[in-house]
DNA sequence: GTCTATAGGACGATAGAC
DNA sequence: GTCTATCGTCCTATAGAC
């Protein structure tokens, strides 16, 4: 009557539970911020118990950095898919891609709102990924502005800025704002001396 | 023998210590957010036991609300200060005040930037406060505007999100980015075509 | 107005079995 | 790969003395 009776849970390959995890944590953080997320809520909502979760990320920071590097990885890989790696494209281009984008996953977008504001403190464990990403952002924008306008570093403050502050509304009010069409109005004005 | 012996503790009259309370919140919510704030922290900040503030404040979220009241009067003081409450200022002008104002206290341009992102969630204490002040300011900037562009309800969501993208840059690299002179330089565009 | 004492949880993390 | 059990710490809040 000795039940051999192994695994009487589900048990996923490594990699998908990750994925799982991953998905469940930018939804909480999106609504919690780091601060308050919890890794109870996350194994709750993966079917886990938190040791279960911490065997696969380590500790509560190593699942903020696996959240972001996993989001890295998808927007470069959409970026080229919408875009091509092409030269040809104006940084308007750019812009109005990115934007469509954030329109249809308002979940990520409102992830990066909550933890740029939170990372702005030195010890928050997300503080160097955006200052490093911010700058990343400014330079490449920067330079794709250089042909088109006197003042690219300038211009491209600002339409960070503007994308930014626009998405924030947004979020605040999906109904009554219309972040593509909001963002075309704004990038004419933007845009009047530059490509 | 028998000493009378009492009060050997400051004991601060309950407005003066409510000053202090919230000044003390304030810096701590700007350093980590609402989720982020312990009751403990601030007590320490104050010299108080946690008992001892909460007998100021009744509640952790009576505390994110004294601090919240404190700066509406604060702000609505220092405007009506610097601009006399006349009709004869411009919407340009009005900005521009309230940037050269927001330059000189980040702390509390953090305090905002933190929250507006946190109480996005409906179960943020928060929540409703900046829903309220989000229309209260787009309707009397959009007022404000009526007279000085055909589409000011446009053009007055351009601005704020303007303003806050270009304070989240500030705040975090405050020695590269000039608030002033950049939004100077935007406003030059924004207002191409309004007052 | 401030304290001590304490209730009653939730937190992140570790050890070790299976 | 996931569990149970547990550690030690932190948390908000209340009761009641002074």
């Amino acid at each position: 009557m000795i039940q051999p009776l192994r695994r009487s849970r589900p048990r996923l390959p490594a990699a998908e539970r990750r994925r799982q995890i991953i998905d469940v944590t930018t939804r909480l953080i999106a609504e919690r911020g780091f601060w308050g997320l919890s890794m109870q809520d996350v194994a709750d909502g993966c079917g886990l118990t938190v040791p279960g979760l911490l065997h696969h990320v380590g500790s509560k920071d190593g699942l903020l950095l696996a959240v972001l590097d996993y989001r890295d990885e998808q927007d470069a890989r959409a970026l080229v898919a919408e875009l091509g790696d092409a030269a040809t494209v104006t940084p308007r281009e750019i812009c109005a891609a990115l934007v469509r984008r954030n329109a249809g996953q308002p979940e990520i977008v409102r992830l990066f709102a909550v933890l740029e504001a939170e990372s702005l403190t030195p010890d928050h464990p997300a503080h160097d990924y955006f200052e490093a990403r911010q700058r990343r952002t400014l330079e490449g924008l920067t330079a794709a502005l250089k042909e088109h306008t006197a003042e690219p570093e300038a211009v491209a403050v600002r339409i960070v800025a503007l994308m930014d502050g626009l998405q924030i509304q947004w979020l605040r009010n999906p109904g009554e704002v219309d972040l593509v069409a909001q963002w075309e109005a704004a990038a004419a004005m933007l845009f009047a001396d530059a490509g």
